[in-house]
DNA sequence: TTTAGGTAGCAT
DNA sequence: TGCTACCTAAAA
């Protein structure tokens, strides 16, 4: 066929549209417009448009197709973002097309950039000279130009007043560039005094962001090591060759403390990244990732999907904490993403920790990550020396937490005028509240967990799901008045007893409920910094990413929180978070001791922190989690659900099974990564990487895969659960015979 | 995720 | 019969 006379054919572009779909979308390209994969494009999408993203382009196809309206002006996705994108869908399983909102939402929701408009002196004498129009003009700088508003403020008149000027001629408007997202931050701008430790690590991390290759490497050192200026000299050389940096973190009050130490070291403060910044901001420093104005941005870790243009070095700071889960929506684990999104890149990425996870141990032991150990404390300090309190011989009196012992040496640190920390990691003033008289018990209505007694609400609040009701003041069960009982402690009951104890000392409760928010929380925590108080009673708030150069002194109040809560992970947790407090202690110049009260110091746990014997305990705990097994389940067939949150698996692997019509006891939970799931049951269900299933407002949300050896099993099964049992819900996804491939 | 279009339940 | 709340399928 002639083809100049055949209808005109319209190439196609395959497009991915933040929605919840899979699939790209075809649309006919109108004549005149070029596209190129990773291009941001207006498309309709039923009854409304919206932007998606050029995922590819074919030659052209038959069929109607709608048309793409306009390219939109935003920086395109770069090819490495595009394929990790989908990798991170695929391993996920969440939908392409809400991995790429996550992605690209920044750079849309803020709209275009407005117009900034500043001002700036004609030189032309004003008509009239009053005294709010010279201060105006007085106020005005030589070279850059303000906003009206801006100008109005420094020289302390109203707008109209500049409106005024402007009317006469005196100041004239014109345009302003965009405001900068970052500043240029200087590789030499003020180089660390490095121990011989850290002079070594420095260098082989430095050597490793040379190479442009994939280099994943754990970088471990005890809490005080100097690990940020180790790898401070990564990033240095990383500026020095022109790439660009993305550090993650795992909370934003980490962020202004460090934001201090990064500007100390390179003049200026990183970019920032987190759900705290206005859309606006997001918007600016999306681009500025983008065009490469970011060099260095450190972010929480959605910053991982910011489209770098050319990411050389990751690092991951304090890989082993829970923050890094993404637990609604897209469902990722940010340091894993963060490794496979460095193989990406072909880049290193650093995962640096003091008590670095089961999973990152194992991979540097096994030799698929490099490893580097920083043994001693930076600058000469020591560490903190760590006792145990055994509550057996050491009990505190009825109805009070601190032992003797504890109470010694707060009292003895208070009179030489230096600073503790009582650690509780109990919000609230009691965790259970009891009717003395009919043994009635305080209960949430959603989940049924205790409802923990918060005393400066005068509520009772449900920790699980967030329920909130007031305290009544008789039983709602037997009527009877004044019998109510508050049972255990929490930190406002621990705050109450170190006030009898000391009432001369200026004390501060920290714990994450209170209000204020981020500001005031920083405040506080800054507070604490300067020795304004001498007695701290807090949460794990107060053990996470501060510190305090005062601080001399940690008490535990109750080691054994977390033990026994039947999480896989409650061993490794509590050493973490335990660790990470008692490394609270000693960090300026006096040396540090960390008390700790437990009811098993022979526990594993206690035990390695005691004695510092860090390797057996992850010897140990590594075993133990590898032999984490099923009960067999004998003929029925079984679900067992993979994960590692352990309430929310649980629970889901029983409604499977009841959904299913089996026994509740042929349900299990493991923590067996996804290729080693136990052989006994007759049907595995498991979800991706570390998070398969997020509960939402006591609702459970599922992303699952489906394995059994026989596909009899697996329709038996899902014939099961679309008959008697509860329904399936739109949430619950299920694919069958699809192995999630090892990430490495 | 957003939205149009259906259906059940209830008041008019 | 109209209205709302709630559910579901489809979006190129």
């Amino acid at each position: 066929m002639d083809e100049a006379r055949a209808p005109a054919k319209h190439a196609v572009a395959d497009v991915l549209i933040p929605v919840a779909v899979d699939q790209t979308y075809s649309y006919a390209i109108p004549s005149g417009l070029q596209l190129e994969p990773g291009d941001f494009v207006e498309v309709p999408l039923g009854a409304r448009k919206t932007f998606g993203v050029v995922w590819g382009i074919s030659p052209a196809a038959g069929g109607k197709l709608k048309s793409i309206e306009a390219r939109l002006d935003f920086p395109p996705l770069p090819s490495k973002l595009r394929e990790f994108l989908d990798w991170v869908a695929a391993w996920t399983l969440a939908p392409r097309g809400m991995v790429l909102r996550m992605a690209a939402h920044a750079a849309v929701e803020a709209g275009a950039e407005p117009v900034r408009i500043g001002l700036r002196a004609t030189g032309a004498a004003p008509k009239r000279l009053t005294e709010a129009r010279r201060r105006a003009l007085a106020a005005l700088p030589p070279d850059l130009a303000p906003s009206k508003a801006e100008l109005a403020r420094q020289a302390g008149v109203s707008p109209s007043v500049i409106d005024a000027l402007i009317d006469d001629g005196a100041l004239e408007p014109v345009a302003l560039g965009p405001e900068r997202a970052a500043e240029i931050p200087c590789p030499d701008f003020c180089r660390a005094e490095l121990s011989d430790d850290q002079a070594k690590a420095a260098e082989i991390l430095r050597a490793a962001a040379c190479e442009n290759l994939f280099k994943p490497i754990l970088l471990e050192g005890v809490t005080g090591s100097g690990k940020t200026e180790v790898y401070f000299e990564a990033v240095a050389e990383t500026l020095a060759r022109g790439g660009q940096v993305l550090i993650l973190m795992p909370e934003i009050a980490l962020t202004s403390q460090f934001r201090d130490r990064f500007a100390k070291r390179f003049g200026v403060a990183p970019a920032e990244w987190h759900s705290e910044l206005t859309p606006r901001r997001r918007a600016r420093v999306w681009r500025a990732a983008a065009d490469g104005a970011a060099q260095v941005i450190a972010g929480a870790r959605s910053a991982l999907f910011l489209p770098f243009k050319t990411l050389r070095l990751i690092i991951v700071d304090e890989e082993h904490e829970a923050a890094y889960k993404q637990e609604e929506g897209v469902i990722y684990h940010a340091r894993d993403m963060a490794v496979v999104r460095a193989r990406q890149e072909q880049c290193a990425v650093v995962l640096a920790s003091a008590t670095p996870s089961i999973e990152t141990r194992e991979n540097a032991r096994q030799g698929r990550y490099g490893y580097i150990r920083l043994e001693s404390r930076y600058a000469g300090r020591q560490m903190p020396v760590l006792k145990a309190i055994d509550l057996r011989q050491h009990g505190a009196a009825r109805g009070k937490w601190i032992s003797p012992p504890l109470v010694e040496a707060l009292k003895r640190n208070l009179e030489q005028g230096e600073q503790s920390l009582l650690f509780l990691n109990r919000r609230g003033y009691a965790p259970l509240t009891l009717c003395r008289a009919c043994g009635h018990k305080f209960e949430c209505p959603n989940c049924s967990a205790s409802l923990v007694e918060h005393r400066f609400r005068r509520a009772l609040v449900c920790h699980h799901c967030g329920h909130v009701e007031r305290r009544p003041d008789i039983c709602p069960a037997c009527g009877q008045a004044e019998t109510l009982s508050a049972c255990g402690p929490g930190v406002e009951r621990l705050a109450e007893e170190a006030a009898e104890l000391l009432p001369e000392a200026r004390l501060l409760m920290l714990s994450s409920d209170m209000p204020g928010g981020t500001e005031r929380m920083r405040a506080e925590l800054q507070a604490i910094a300067d020795h304004k108080f001498d007695l701290v009673i807090g949460t794990q708030l107060v053990a996470k990413g501060h510190n305090f150069p005062y601080l001399t002194l940690v008490g535990v109040v109750d080691a054994d929180i977390g033990l026994s809560n039947g999480d896989p992970r409650a061993a490794e947790r509590t050493f973490q978070l335990l660790n990470q407090v008692a490394g609270r202690a000693g960090r300026g110049e006096k040396p540090g001791r960390a008390l700790l009260q437990t009811w098993q110091p022979e526990h594993p746990v206690l035990r390695a922190l005691l004695s510092g014997d860090f390797e057996r305990f992850y010897a140990e705990e590594t075993a133990t989690r590898r032999l984490a097994r099923l009960p067999p389940f004998g003929r029925l067939a079984g679900v067992v659900v993979s994960g590692s949150d352990r309430n929310a698996t649980e629970v889901f692997a029983r409604a499977l099974a009841r959904a299913a019509c089996l026994p509740a006891e042929n349900a299990g939970w493991s923590v067996a990564p996804p290729g080693e799931l136990p052989g006994e049951a007759d049907i595995a269900v498991y979800g991706p990487a570390e998070a398969p299933i997020a509960m939402v407002r006591g609702k459970y949300r599922f992303r699952l895969l489906i394995k059994a050896p026989r596909k009899a099993n697996i329709q038996a099964f899902l014939r099961a659960m679309r008959g008697r049992g509860p329904k399936p819900t739109k949430d619950l996804k299920i694919s069958i015979d699809v192995d999630p491939q090892s990430f490495l």
